[in-house]
DNA sequence: ATCACACTGTTAATTTATTCACAACAAATA
DNA sequence: TATTTGTTGTGAATAAATTAACAGTGTGAT
């Protein structure tokens, strides 16, 4: 590791993606990293400094190969060993991940999903299996998923991810509110719906005196 | 405006204020920084860096008093004129919300939702009565809503937003992929969930070499 | 063939965010 | 009462992120 890669360079790259996807099924060829950046809501430069990253290089007449770049990109956030993703909670959120994921990461995939529920047990939701909770370490350590989606209650959530931690998951996603316990090598990212709200009243307001 | 209030420090404040939240329901009276700063998640002198925003002092004995630290929080990061919230979309994203936020956030209120379909129309979901989408405009004037949520779906988001900031919005919270064209003085906030979980899986692996 | 142009990649400067280091302080103890 | 202890608040130092400035380059016009 020479230099730490931050978290918002990443959240970047990833958008960059997501933008030169729809422009690679739009046909565009080509594009300039003042068009790409102001997709994106960057400056021209900080988008070029981000592809720094890459060893992806532009031309100066006809700018990124949308194909190639998107390429670069996903070669540099891509691990494959990190591509099953679980996921836990068929709730409204979870359910609508579910959704959301048909398709639409070519990278990742959910690959089983879990519920206390047995009325959602063993049924094929939005095309993915649903299992007992109880189910969740064998086959969590069976197809070897590191990533996980926590969308259950704040009450069971730390009791979930202990669970999932000890089959063997490295990543979280907690859509849940509650602040979790975890070793240092577990890495987490909090998606609380409310804060988020919070967050954009504040700013809203801030932005307008 | 005399300093810039960047967008970590009032997460992590909002942040502060929920662990307060629990720690005020738990009867707890009195906190040290370093208490709270481990719940967060951040090192005590952040905490504390953070907390000189607020004109709020704790004592060198005893910390902070959990009451009056959650009201310093609440009064600083809560502006009247942003408490009503709009939501448009009930599909699962929508529903999700919904549920969450009944009587999670003591300074937001969702007080109307807006859907395209029928079915759902004039019902009471989660507390909150659905209209028909074309009246949002109306009712988004007459009640002085300034907040909305977007939980549509990426075809129909940007066409949404319009009719929203037309109407009167300025702070958005976006749940569809789609980045949205909004004049200068519209505060978005994305929470695209195939990303969201793009990262993790990048971190994860990234952190376990 | 030469020039002007518009772009990329990158070093340097600047701004922003975080961490360090310590004075000031209130309570508990001797 | 003097001393010790463990905390807060903050100026100064450091680290990180962003922006500015510009050299290098391929293309098309003259």
């Amino acid at each position: 590791m020479n230099s730490k890669i931050s978290e918002k360079v990443i959240e970047r790259l990833i958008l960059y993606k997501n933008i030169l996807e729809d422009l690679e099924n739009q046909g565009i060829l080509n594009i300039y990293s003042h068009q790409l950046a102001k997709m994106a809501d960057v400056t021209p430069v900080q988008l070029r400094r981000d592809l720094m990253l890459l060893s992806y290089y532009g031309k100066p007449t006809s700018g990124y190969e949308v194909s190639t770049l998107l390429k670069a990109i996903e070669n540099f956030i891509y691990k494959s060993d990190c591509a099953k993703v679980a996921l836990v909670g068929l709730g409204h959120v979870g359910r609508a991940i579910l959704n959301y994921f048909q398709g639409r990461s070519k990278l990742l995939k959910i690959i089983a999903s879990f519920d206390k529920d047995y009325e959602k047990v063993n049924r094929v939701i939005a095309g993915c299996r649903c299992y007992h909770i109880s189910e969740a370490p064998s086959i969590i350590k069976r197809e070897d998923i590191k990533i996980a989606i926590i969308a259950v209650p704040q009450s069971s959530a730390q009791e979930v991810a202990d669970m999932l931690i000890e089959a063997g998951i490295i990543g979280i996603l907690n859509y849940s509110p509650m602040r979790l316990n975890v070793p240092a090598n577990v890495y987490v990212e909090y998606r609380d719906m409310v804060r988020a709200v919070e967050k954009v009243a504040f700013f809203a307001c801030y932005k307008n005196q």
